[in-house]
DNA sequence: GAGATGATTAGCT
DNA sequence: GCTAATCATCTCC
């Protein structure tokens, strides 16, 4: 069955739980995310993440150990989906990593689009295929049917997960900057806990 | 209970 | 390049 085919390369609840977000954000580039909603599956492979490095973290909403109402799914065992509304209009969809209690995430800002792209366009209201469908935090919650009511959902089971299909990127077209929006974290704002593919057009931002 | 604000995006100049 | 849209969450009183 194409169900036992698929769990064999979703990534294990292990992944999650390693320490070092920073590594994993790296490595999360060329995993394929999806979702299937309605008996309707989409996704594609990741090319941008961000890290956010817990309570030491200015620009991470747990920084300072704040648990609260919104940020507890942070605090929980890494593998799980954190999402949570921004600007009062994006879902933002976040990897929790780390072991329960430590409140690590990496968000997904952007992928290239490679299964159910018509349900996708659906989903962004969009008569032809652009790149814009998955570029940008906001559009890959939106382009893949994610919402509040898949916060704190487990990765290993069927609506929401990831899988390794053995893509992988040269270390030297993996690019490593400055996060985007968080001009507020003071210096920690300049950490480069920022990875994508150099040049891949569903990149966000400058790409280069 | 009120006031400020944001891990953004789309659309217009 | 600039700005409106839009509301859950957090902070203080």
């Amino acid at each position: 069955m194409a169900e036992t085919a698929a769990q064999k390369i979703k990534l294990p609840e292990s992944f999650y739980l390693d320490n070092d977000v920073v590594q994993l954000s790296k490595s999360l580039i060329g995993k394929y995310l999806f979702t299937c909603i309605d008996g309707v599956p989409t996704g594609g492979y990741i090319v941008e993440t961000e890290a956010y490095n817990g309570i030491i973290d200015r620009a991470s909403h747990a920084y300072g150990d704040r648990n609260t109402p919104r940020t507890k799914t942070m605090y929980l065992r890494g593998g799980i989906a954190y999402v949570y509304l921004c600007y009062g209009i994006h879902e933002m969809f976040n990897i929790v990593t780390s072991p329960e209690g430590v409140p690590r995430a990496i968000l997904i800002r952007a992928i290239e689009p490679t299964e159910g792209i018509e349900a996708m366009m659906q989903r962004r209201k969009m008569e032809i295929m652009k790149p814009t469908i998955t570029r940008g935090p906001g559009s890959v919650a939106k382009a893949l049917g994610i919402s509040r009511a898949m916060n704190a959902i487990s990765l290993q089971g069927d609506t929401l997960w990831i899988e390794d299909r053995g893509l992988t990127f040269p270390d030297e077209v993996i690019a490593a900057a400055p996060r985007i929006g968080i001009d507020y974290a003071g210096d920690d704002a300049l950490l480069p806990y920022r990875f994508y593919v150099k040049g891949n057009v569903y990149v966000s931002k400058p790409n280069k």
